[in-house]
DNA sequence: CAGTCTTTCCAAAACGTTTTGGAAAAGGTC
DNA sequence: GACCTTTTCCAAAACGTTTTGGAAAGACTG
């Protein structure tokens, strides 16, 4: 039944060529002192030509490690996720081998919920500590997680939560905060939002930034002018777009917290003539690659995924080794990407002064 | 040093716990009739409620296979190969999670190259196969993998490959030449081919196509008409691009072995002031998001990444079971995408007629 | 009742590694 | 030469599972 594949070579065999000891050779290779600097090398030279790799099985089974890293990814929304995964994977695949360790990655279907896969892949050793991405704002998983004292790092922030854990995020209210702050400086006073569900944390945390400037200028945004969809649905997305743009007044500045959002709401106001960014600035949140092919191309931010995946795989080692203490959450900042989509508040909008 | 979580359930400190042995709560587990339906039902039962996982490590060893399949990604163009990996990856996971295997993600990076990774995880029995992507022209890892005898699928197809082996791929030369057959249809008679160096396959495949087709009509693709890059660098894109633009006749056709160098094309174009479609046809392939997006829509062809990973997977579950000969490499074919960026021929290149 | 068959269970071995606790040999010290 | 130390090696145990080859007990057969 099984496939056919040679029989590989096992530290048995080698040792017995070798004519030493399992152990001996084991401690050859780890390169331990109490084996002769001559054996070592001997062995060394040994395994290296006839292409010995110890079985993760064995080693496993003693040391209680697998040298995996789990990351699961939820089937349901494929599409809203895929931008970002392949970005991410690489980035934790990257820095994860450089320590030797490896990435696994499970799929949670309908049937098995994610927190069921984590709860399989942890208890049955099969990984060493788990990467959660998309944080939610009361998420089952990191409950589990903490409940359960797994090594894991969150890829995002839960607001609500009040035990301690290792997170890495990217500064959501403070980008948003900082677009406010320039759209405000630009003349804008009539604010929009076009968002996901407020489930997910980034869309929470993004909302605030937009918020608290606002405030600070002694503005609000008004309950209408936020415009949320559930899931990235075409249809929902374009009336909700329709509904912000037909306010009254109407915002003169959007904020959406994907680009994908933004591109959207960019391509409903021009079916409705209304122009990016004279009439109508809109700011995103991701640069996706489409934002740079669009037209007018979207203003945006960048959280530079890879750079971020790389963090986080390092932080979950550094868990996984047991430092736990020495490693603080981080919050980085996002870049800003100034593209076409914002600029000046369209004059009918400011107090009366001579039409430019 | 290892990290806290609390010590897991194994199966001795079940079994105690029922008053039962080892073997039989083994065998209850696994459903055999050598243990009475009442007993099969209640360590059922009591490994539900304590939530106890079988060890992977322990199950590997004893059957030798470790339940995972990997995927070495290289680190190097990674920019080239991130628009699909995430899609491939779920594919891939996903139709392996319902087989109860699951992926293991290992990096190549400068120090080692994606043939010491696959004999790494292989020989480590820590991957049962492996999926190989990307199919280079003579492709060592592909020798490598049939050599040893190990159980892979390549995601692509290698020509000089005479060995049997086992392989799902797009079939890039149908569409190409397709394409060509329909701007030849459309009145165009001089070609250009932009298109990565002819180490991959996928490269050589749709050139063949364009060719083929060509030559069917009496036509030719003179060498000075292909231009290649090397890698993608935006400048030697743009140099490349160019120079095809500058050939006397222009071509009034460019087939783009991928819609990134398509883009690029239309980009370029645009700053020489040729207008793409009415002096250009431009198609490309990939259908990546960005395509939808571009101004015009970059006409194009897409291979349903996800549903091909799936097959991949499949495909190579049915190798690493045994079946090896039961499953037969696939060819499929690639959607047409009609988008704005490929037209009839410009009149001017026509025998002479009066201008419409 | 003796013998056979079935049902139900289990001890032990095997998978491949690392670590523990020596043992043998060699080298030094008085 | 007797004793101690250091160097170099190794046998055995342990990790958690599945499978093999029974054994015990009960049920049936004649």
């Amino acid at each position: 039944m099984a496939a056919k594949g040679r029989r590989k070579l096992r530290l048995k065999e080698l040792s017995s060529d070798l004519g030493l000891s399992i152990t001996t050779v084991s401690r050859a290779l780890a390169g331990y002192s109490d084996v002769s600097a001559a054996t070592r090398e001997r062995v060394r030279e040994a395994a290296e030509r006839s292409g010995y790799i110890p079985s993760r099985a064995g080693r496993m089974l003693v040391s209680g490690n697998s040298g995996f890293v789990g990351l699961v990814v939820p089937l349901r929304d494929s599409h809203f996720i895929d931008a970002f995964l392949g970005e991410f994977i690489v980035g934790l695949s990257q820095a994860l081998t450089e320590g030797g360790r490896d990435l696994a990655i499970s799929t949670a279907t309908g049937k098995r919920s994610e927190v069921d896969v984590l709860r399989h892949v942890v208890n049955g050793q099969q990984v060493d500590g788990v990467v959660v991405n998309r944080a939610l704002m009361r998420d089952a998983r990191v409950s589990y997680l903490i409940d359960q004292q797994i090594p894991f790092v969150l890829h995002g922030r839960v607001p609500d939560e009040t035990r301690p854990y290792v997170w890495f995020d990217t500064d959501g209210t403070a980008a948003f905060s900082e677009a406010t702050e320039m759209l405000i400086d630009l003349g804008h006073r009539h604010f929009g939002l076009l968002t996901f569900s407020e489930s997910f944390t980034f869309t929470h945390f993004r909302r605030a930034g937009l918020e608290s400037a606002l405030k600070r200028h002694g503005l609000s945004l008004p309950s209408e002018a936020v415009a949320s969809v559930g899931r990235f649905d075409e249809d929902e997305l374009a009336r909700a777009s329709a509904a912000l743009l037909s306010l009254r007044p109407r915002p003169t500045a959007i904020l959406c917290a994907t680009d994908a959002l933004a591109i959207k709401l960019v391509e409903v106001a021009g079916s409705l003539s209304i122009n990016v960014p004279s009439d109508l600035s809109v700011i995103g949140f991701d640069n996706v690659p489409v934002s740079a092919y669009a037209t007018p191309g979207i203003t945006t931010f960048d959280q530079r995924i890879q750079e971020s995946a790389v963090n986080v795989a390092n932080m979950l080692v550094q868990v996984i080794d047991g430092d736990v203490d020495a490693v603080k959450p981080r919050l980085v900042k996002a870049d800003f990407i100034a593209r076409g989509s914002h600029g000046p508040a369209p004059a009918v909008q400011r107090p009366a002064r001579a039409a430019g």
